[in-house]
DNA sequence: GTCTATAGCCTGATAGAC
DNA sequence: GTCTATCAGGCTATAGAC
């Protein structure tokens, strides 16, 4: 008694779906997307995507969940045998990596932060707490042997958050500012935040 | 033929309109914001609410005109005269304080321009892009003097914004990571943002 | 100036033909 | 599986009595 195996058309209708419902969501937030944006994204009639989704949560719910993992991979990828510079600053890379190809998914995060988090509160506090605080001890112990220039570990991690995804969330204001939809702020962000992250973490000797 | 003066109880009720939507519209967005809803925490039926202002909408634009200077002034106030670390550190301090004395109106721009800054999206290429790119210059200038080490300076002011900012906008996310609402981050994200600048921008010499 | 009542629109979701 | 038609609820805004 199994679900049946989705047929190809509804793996790619979901697929289509959850691709524009991304969109829709990311730019609008969950209040201000319309079921009619996103069927109308995705190419369906507002009742056929109800077909493939019991209603507008369990989109935006199977979209959040479906990219937290992936969102906290950089930062699980951490390593205790590596170099302590080169793997903060590899974590800042490949999280500023993900700012650029996935904006979308920043602000999708970035939009259920700001309202509270009502839908990942829970995930917060246990499994991105638990993430954290263990990395934060790999940091200080770095730190402790003298390998790191001591700070917060806490805060050090909330400063590589903030200061990549900055790009994609802010997106509009950093074109604003730079002067213009043209021009690519990525390259020189990442200097930036290499130079910023060496001159903090560099030990004294 | 001019408007008459507001009496005293329209003023204060003006008041109390724009303090109750600044509460709502910061938490739930502008489209998540009902008028019933900020109505009720001004204490007044949403007829009467609409009394005083049009539209849910003219509240909003009021609401992020009236803050746009506020929030603003802490980099105008950046002194060709002063010490370039000193002035720099200050308005780190003063921008750390506004998002603890002001978070609701950091999340009311915040989620403005995530959506694309629908509202103010000219404002910030014109006169905020001024603003920053005369500010850069200067910054660029203590550079070039040999007094504060060569960084990129737009880059530079955004690492001050999106720092700061983030304890105000992602502020339960950074709650749910330390731990619970009792604790009180500022002090040690003073002292972590005081470190993270003086190490990037002290000259060598 | 403030209320009750309601108009009128939009939106999420369902019914039912094909 | 996909459509047209439609319902029910919630929303902004207005009308009109007081």
């Amino acid at each position: 008694m199994n679900a049946p195996a989705p047929t190809r058309i509804q793996k790619k209708n979901r697929a289509a779906i959850l691709e524009a419902a991304l969109d829709v969501f990311s730019t609008h937030g969950f209040r201000g997307a319309t079921v009619d944006q996103i069927a109308a994204a995705a190419g369906l009639s507002k009742p056929n995507l109800l077909y493939y989704f019991p209603s507008k949560e369990a989109i935006h719910a199977t979209l959040l969940e479906r990219m937290l993992d992936t969102w906290l991979d950089p930062l699980r990828a951490l390593d205790p045998r590596g170099e302590p510079m080169d793997e903060v600053l590899a974590y800042v890379a490949r999280k500023l990596e993900m700012s650029r190809s996935y904006p979308r998914e920043s602000r999708l995060f970035a939009n259920e932060i700001i309202h509270g988090a009502p839908r990942i509160h829970q995930v917060l506090s246990t499994d991105l707490k638990e993430l954290v605080d263990k990395k934060a001890a790999l940091l200080l112990g770095w730190m402790d042997q003298g390998r790191l220039a001591p700070v917060d570990p806490h805060h050090l991690i909330f400063s590589i958050w903030s200061l990549t995804q900055h790009y994609a969330d802010f997106n509009v204001q950093v074109h604003a500012v730079l002067g213009g939809p043209d021009i690519d702020p990525y390259p020189e962000a990442g200097a930036f935040l290499r130079t910023l992250f060496s001159r903090l973490l560099q030990p004294d000797d």
